[in-house]
DNA sequence: TGACATTTGTTCGTATATCGCACATCATCG
DNA sequence: CGATGATGTGCGATATACGAACAAATGTCA
């Protein structure tokens, strides 16, 4: 690509969208500029550009961003089928299991749901589609990154802040790629509590009708309730199940 | 605003981010050129700063969304405290209803879901954050319309296309300007299969401590498990519940 | 099949719009 | 009042959009 093929007010006014965020619902032009690391001068453009448009409210100090940007996000969600065929399948998997299932993809270093489905209990998880996790220590990011080849595998860890959210978080990167070794062969991962004190989950990949992965899906139980050691005697066939499914109705 | 303050670069981007949803997974140039009403040659660059931005792939003939534009509308849901602090409540609601409770906000014509708790039912709905349904037409858009100034509703209504989605949808501007002026001084609306055949659902407006109406929760259910009619006994005193609780939260 | 018409993608020159800097202005606070 | 930190603005250098022309692919019809 010649570099007169690249919009850069484009890629800066997407840089101003992503610095909100994370406990940032209000920003001033120059909070964002120091966030974005652009000139003020063009970081005031960029916002006032969004306000016109309706993606953002101005009340002469901060900006806010609207539900209007949803349809940006929305576009991929309405776009891509696989969210869509999905949630039906998500659907009875968590109604058969009695536990919160979720489908999600890999993007960077993270996962990013793409469709859920809750149960209700005491101990709810909040996630929706468009949330975000770590992929090392989730059980779907496992499966996503045991998909890879090694080397990529490899360079999305070395990318990764890989960081002990628990006691039993693994964060050693060779552990990492032998327990994507293991999880290759075995075609599924358990997670321990590795992302949060007092919860698992087993995740398995879903691929297409070429063999190629597309998602993943798991099931998310308290490890009050379940112990890991017996999350893939309960769960695996149900999974195996949905990801058999799956495969025959994704092209 | 001056006109010297408007990026028309990032106005054109974000069109054609918007190009790409409602079963329109994969565009190619001319496509999108096409939706936009842009030049080809502009489109051109706009995707493939996209793409090398990692917002899209492109396999040299059609341009797709990745995940990573989830981002984009993540930044307003992470961002807008409003939706995690519902959640929770959400959640509590849609367990003693033993129904699906959902959240939503006003954009333009249409309401915007910002939290949903489903219940796992053989007729679940397909909706998430993220999910639009034209305001006119539904329980959280009834409320949120009618605690408008009247102007701004009718300039509302003007701007939807009151399509009849079922033989019960009321589509008479008149009819819904009456109705807007019930809802208002009843607290709640109702509605019945309007939307589509078999749902019904209630809907009360949220507010903050201020008393500013920031958002509307309902709960929908089977016209066969609960006729319309009973929808206000069964359910109001639960949503009057929540709702002020909620404005006890909301700054 | 082959010739023609149509559509699509790409390149290029130039008029125009945008960027980033420097400076002006304004508000806040010790 | 002066210092600090924020927002608004004018201007030259630079980047971008537009339109047209070209190239490549695709479709059409005899």
């Amino acid at each position: 690509m010649r570099e007169s093929d690249f919009v850069s007010g484009f890629a800066r006014g997407l840089r101003v969208i992503e610095a909100f965020g994370e406990t940032r619902p209000r920003l001033t032009i120059a909070e964002t500029a120091k966030l974005t690391d652009l000139d003020r001068a063009t970081v005031r453009r960029c916002l006032l550009t969004l306000a016109d448009l309706g993606y953002a409210d101005y009340d002469g100090k901060f900006f806010a961003l609207t539900p209007k940007v949803l349809r940006l996000g929305h576009a991929y969600l309405s776009a891509t089928p696989l969210p869509l065929v999905i949630q039906p399948y998500l659907d009875q998997l968590s109604e058969k299991a009695g536990q919160s299932a979720s489908a999600s993809v890999l993007d960077g270093t993270e996962v990013v749901y793409i469709a859920r489905a809750s149960q209700k209990r005491v101990m709810s998880i909040n996630l929706s589609p468009g949330s975000r996790l770590p992929a090392y220590c989730a059980s779907m990011g496992r499966v996503l990154l045991a998909a890879l080849p090694e080397a990529e595998a490899r360079n999305i860890l070395d990318r990764s802040d890989l960081k002990a959210n628990t006691p039993l978080t693994k964060t050693d990167p060779e552990v990492l790629m032998e327990e994507f070794r293991r999880v290759c062969a075995a075609g599924y991962a358990v997670i321990d509590q590795e992302l949060e004190l007092g919860l698992c989950s087993i995740a398995v990949p879903v691929e297409n009708d070429r063999g190629r992965v597309v998602a993943a899906i798991n099931i998310g139980a308290p490890a009050a309730h379940v112990p890991a050691a017996e999350m893939a005697g309960r769960y695996l066939p149900l999974l195996m199940e949905t990801r058999k499914a799956l495969r025959l109705v994704l092209q």
